[in-house]
DNA sequence: CTGAAAGCGCTTACAG
DNA sequence: CTGAAAGCGCTTACAG
């Protein structure tokens, strides 16, 4: 036997389809007794109603889309996992699409997609959340959407964030509190962000206990591992050196340890090192790596949150709590 | 305005919408005149047809699904990446979707899956390749899918895997040829079918270079970063101890590297290590590791590819490559 | 609190 | 090579 549909629901509580359906939409109006006998005859049939004929007639698929142009697969896949648990709790579904926004027409593209889709929202992770020409795509569409992390017009629509300033502050301040005075800070890529956050933190924890910028102890990175053991190069080049070395990431956090090893300095005795992001490579590496863990899946999570609950049409924000993780890697000065 | 449905690109074409249709769908029989007009009907219109009204007519939905109960996003994420691409290539979408087999009606959650959605078909990666009810629920519904790398029941459905045997055998006499001749080896978790066709494919190896198996020299490991803690441990315990060591991964690999370093044995100089699976991390610890590149992006691939074209239906089984990624942890003995 | 009718945008099976 | 009609399985707007 074929699956089920709403007539035969219908038929088998004795109602009619509209009624079958205001129990499937939890309409009020409908009579305890008859909401039961229809409960039990979806349940008797195995009945489920077809995504598509409910996408076709109303309002809502159903389906939530992510939208994301990553090179890192740990970050997208977290992303991911988050969006996709909430999805699944409230009955919508994740369709993943991976998009190269150098594309010139990739305006169009989503377009097209959000327009054979009929998605319900959309998931912008960085950095596709700062393309100006698919936000206006799909203002125009008047699709909803929420931006993950972004970087440009930090007020438009709906967003997630961590608090990266807040959380390089912190970790600034535990390298103060074991008796560091002298910390190296490698910054993140310059057309990222966060970058610029989390030196700030870095710049404001010192300043807050009296210690002195020095420019010197500040190299450039991009984010890489390769860009990592450049500046752990530069900074641990001579006898004079930092006692800790923050990285804006733990991928150039990495980077700069397997420099100290190569250079026969100890974690963290010689050194203390400190990353970002909390990737798995944290934990297995030795010493582990002191990091900040961001709440990658909580973040993509609370975006399904606002566009399931009608939270990203009014532009909602929400700032998750970060995790300072305290491992090997870093010890008194 | 709103969106052009397929009456509209009928009506500026000057035609029934079912010449339409056969335009949007390829079939054969349209004048090429029609066919141009039709097209630049579409083109004019900006029209992009709807996939659920596609999907309640007719039998196919242009929506696969990707079915996964795994820990490792790493591993999820290339097989998440490489079938998206390729139904993007191919107009269809990709949902994904996380499931717990270890619930006890896992299987009607896939039955309802497939009967809400009505995907066409269904890629099923390790371990719920491998759970019986799961086969069965889409057996009995008559949804295609294809098994990705799957352990038990081998010659069941369409599947994708790679040649783990083979790849392990290669593995062990490049090490050979380096001059190694006590070369220990860490087995992956005992539950996992790759695990023992790497075994086969490192003894086989031995064998035919007339090396015996040394049962003292081989270690039950679990995958896991702390079990390759464990086994170097076990294998470098004392002055007599292996050249090389062949771990059936990159996690457990990378902890007897740890042990080594801890021990203070310079790598490959005083010990070879080699991993499975090349993973981010395999670059990014010094010396890189020596490993297995494994086509998980591929076998992804490979299985929308048979969901697309027709191949899953026929139980056609897919074999693919994989790629030695000789690296600094290895060297003569 | 419940229902009859129309319609969403396509494909199917058939006719010509 | 092309088209008129029915129907896929729901929700909508309305009536009672």
């Amino acid at each position: 036997m074929s699956r089920a549909t709403i007539i035969d629901v219908a038929a088998a509580a004795s109602v009619s389809i509209k009624t079958v359906s205001r129990v499937l939409n939890g309409e009020p109006n409908v009579r305890p007794d008859t909401r039961a006998r229809i409960d039990a005859a979806i349940a008797a049939l195995n009945y489920v109603p077809s995504l598509s004929a409910r996408s076709m007639a109303g309002a809502r698929s159903f389906l939530l889309g992510l939208l994301f142009d990553n090179p890192s697969p740990a970050y997208v896949g977290g992303l991911q996992m988050g969006a996709v648990r909430r999805c699944q709790q409230a009955g919508y579904h994740l369709i993943i699409e991976p998009l190269d926004i150098e594309t010139p027409n990739v305006g169009q593209t989503v377009a097209d997609l959000v327009s054979t889709l009929r998605v319900d929202g959309l998931i912008l992770t960085p950095p596709v959340c700062d393309h100006a020409g698919i936000l206006a795509v799909l203002d125009q569409a008047g699709t909803p959407y929420v931006r993950i992390a972004p970087d440009r017009d930090p007020d438009r629509a709906a967003q997630v964030r961590m608090d990266d300033k807040g959380a390089a502050y912190e970790m600034t301040g535990l390298l103060l509190a074991q008796g560091h005075r002298d910390i190296g800070f490698v910054k993140g890529h310059p057309e990222h962000g966060a970058s610029h956050l989390r030196f700030e933190g870095y710049a404001a924890a010192l300043a807050a206990q009296g210690v002195a910028l020095r420019s010197d102890r500040i190299v450039q990175g991009r984010f890489s591992f390769r860009s990592g053991v450049e500046a752990g190069e530069a900074l641990l080049a001579g006898p004079d050196r930092p006692t800790a070395i923050f990285a804006s990431n733990d991928d150039m956090a990495l980077g700069i340890m397997s420099v100290a090893n190569a250079k026969g300095l100890t974690v963290p005795r010689d050194l203390s090192i400190a990353g970002f992001d909390d990737t798995a490579t944290a934990q297995v590496v030795w010493p582990q790596l002191t990091t900040v863990r961001q709440p990658i899946a909580e973040m993509s999570a609370a975006a399904a949150d606002l566009l399931i609950s009608g939270g990203a049409r009014q532009g909602e924000a929400r700032l998750l709590p970060y995790e300072i993780m305290v491992r090997g890697s870093t010890g008194p000065a």
